[in-house]
DNA sequence: ATAGTAGGTTCCATTTTAGAACTTGTAAAG
DNA sequence: CTTTACAAGTTCTAAAATGGAACCTACTAT
């Protein structure tokens, strides 16, 4: 399978490693949170050949997480700052950061501290539930099947990645739907 | 620069992504949370090669992600169960599955739908403070230098990635810090 | 006149990957 | 018994992605 049928997947993880699963997006994406915003910048901190990072900041600017901003004309200069849509990452640079300060320390200690601006203390943010507010993770949370999957069910597409049993869990959801 | 070049990097975000950063990984640990946990069904569900699939599934147990478990000698086969530290890559997950929910979605809809045990609600996990409980995002954090770069600093070694902006940053904090 | 800076592009050798075929040992079906 | 299926790989080759170095262009500073 191809990195474009991937991104036609029906699932969101997916989908969104089809904009950044790759070695060096979610590096870039780092540096970008931390302020740079031009190519030689980008090139010198992650150590990524020029080319490749033509590469990806094309593919960022495609897919409009980095927008293009010429800050001189002669010769012509751009800059690349985050959009609405690039500033969304930064929950997973945070998760990906909280595992790794956890899972794969060497013998110094954590590379960067997150602070709290409101509450002035060091902290790794944690998910909760966006209704009730309490902790949340994997051992209390569950999935159904959201629209997306049940409308291509009803077309008769099966969507690959998911399990046989949770498949036949979802069809009985759409039986039980089309028996009110 | 090379995957395992990328694996000593003085940044969390680059750590992980030594582990997980690749097309297939984040795809393989998505469908352990959904119950997957044979060769076949990987394969099936997710549409890598088989070759590419031995060798994540490799990979994820030599990281201790996942642990191989026989369960039958002959001929001889084995399950590969999510670990605590695999376990722990829970939020990469959630996270990235907010952003694809929101910014990827193709006419039909969220292909799946979180839910929270304890309130019954449909959520979207968000971050928050895990000091404060108050929720929190890029414009409410800011990073400053931990041991494991004042520790590198110290012996002379400039994190690569690190901005020069920051990095003089750092250094005046180590020169503050000696001055005590 | 030379070196440096910024942001690329071009080229080629190396590495990684996809996809299909083959393997091994067992069990079930005809 | 002979064929088919299953599970978990391994082997092979062509195609794609990547790394690294060199080159290009248009300024600016020394």
């Amino acid at each position: 399978m191809r990195w474009n049928e991937i991104e036609s997947d029906v699932c969101s993880v997916a989908r969104t490693l089809s904009v950044v699963g790759d070695r060096w997006t979610l590096l870039i994406l780092r540096d970008c949170f931390l302020g740079s915003r031009r190519f030689d910048e980008f090139q010198k901190n992650i150590g990524l050949s020029r080319h490749r990072l033509t590469d990806r900041l094309n593919k960022l600017v495609e897919h409009e997480l980095l927008l293009k901003k010429p800050y001189q004309d002669n010769p012509p200069r751009s800059e690349y700052v985050l959009t609405a849509k690039g500033k969304d990452i930064h929950p997973v640079l945070v998760t990906l950061t909280g595992w790794g300060n956890k899972w794969m320390q060497d013998g110094d200690g954590v590379p960067l501290l997150y602070h709290h601006k409101k509450c002035e203390h060091i902290t790794q943010p944690q998910l909760s539930c966006d209704h009730c507010g309490d902790s949340i993770d994997a051992s209390n949370m569950y999935v159904t099947p959201g629209p997306g999957i049940l409308k291509k069910l009803q077309r008769g597409v099966s969507p690959s990645y998911v399990p046989k049993r949770l498949l036949k869990l979802f069809k009985d959801t759409l039986n039980l739907d089309a028996q009110k």
